[in-house]
DNA sequence: GTCTATACGGCGATAGAC
DNA sequence: GTCTATCGCCGTATAGAC
């Protein structure tokens, strides 16, 4: 890893942790094991590096979604709950990744906005139409009802994980754990044919 | 309102658009139309201004749950439905009181955790249980499946409205709205009897 | 690419007159 | 309670030697 990637990787963790403003240079630099301004020969600005970590972040989480939804299984819901227990054990891993991505992804840094919103908003399309096919191919093979939108019900799925993933701060895992097998439980009774 | 009461209105706006590090007490005072060390004759520093707004936001978040479930209606459903649709509503609104909850109630500023976290938490679970209370109310007139416990169906509930927030920076009102029709449907046909 | 030294600005907060 | 003036600090960013 050359010093461009691991000051991508240290920073990540620290605004992940400490939020924007409550990262300086100085602490990156410190934790990469370089001074201050060598950090400015690699990122031109303590601005361009947070957006191409943040971009880096919303290309994992594409990721993270097709590799959770990419399992042999013998029908679609052991697919979906399959994919559901993953976002789950990511959620409660105290990954620093994660809690990047839910601190900023929706609540970028002021004056970064513009800069962002349209680059998330289209990876979080792309995540939700990997799950809408799988949903689809629910319906085709009548494991999922027709009655609503694979598109509606793929959304439907990820304001849950949101939501879940809001309540890391403030709950266990525990009960993160329980209250995902809840919600599931009602994802599945509400979407299932 | 006195001028105390419209320092912590006029923060609440300016903390919920620009962040707590985005705003300064210059900017505040400004808006409030007085100086910036006037302030301190009424707040000992930012923090504890920011403590107290965020405590009152919280308060009135629960209120805000218990208006939603005061209706009367035939039944459970359209009491849960009415709620769910006044949450929205709210959320599309551009209110910045929503703005303030969403952002800052999972992401409280560096070093006003520990301060914070367990207020929040306390009134999240007083509006948990205000639902419940519906939902259970459904259970007993047989409306409500009796397969899953009133608790986390509330929670469950909680978790697509927090993920339908967690929307709004990214999507339209017209797409919150579908989503938000969406997610109800798949939450009432997991829930009901 | 990395360093030391430094410029420059804005921040929260205070002193003290009115 | 409100003001003007100011302190002390720390932030991003740059200059220029090696």
């Amino acid at each position: 890893m050359d010093t461009k990637e691991k000051i991508l990787a240290e920073s990540m963790e620290l605004f992940a942790i400490n939020g924007y403003d409550g990262t300086s240079m100085t602490k990156i630099a410190e934790k990469v094991g370089i001074k201050k301004p060598s950090l400015y020969a690699h990122y031109k600005s303590k601005e361009t590096l947070f957006i191409d970590v943040t971009k880096a972040m919303a290309d994992n989480n594409v990721d993270f979604v097709r590799r959770s939804l990419d399992v042999q299984a013998p029908n679609v819901k052991t697919v979906l709950y399959h994919s559901f227990k993953t976002h789950i054990q990511d959620l409660i891993s105290d990954d620093a990744s994660n809690q990047f991505y839910n601190r900023f992804m929706h609540y970028p840094p002021e004056g970064l906005e513009n800069e962002l919103t349209a680059y998330v908003e289209q990876s979080e399309k792309q995540a939700n139409r990997l799950l809408e096919n799988v949903i689809a191919k629910g319906q085709a093979s009548q494991e999922v009802t027709k009655e609503l939108h694979a598109k509606s019900m793929a959304h439907t799925y990820f304001c849950l994980i949101e939501g879940l993933a809001d309540e890391t701060t403030i709950y266990t895992s525990d009960e993160i754990e329980r209250h995902a097998e809840s919600a599931w439980m009602v994802f599945w009774r509400g979407v299932r044919a």
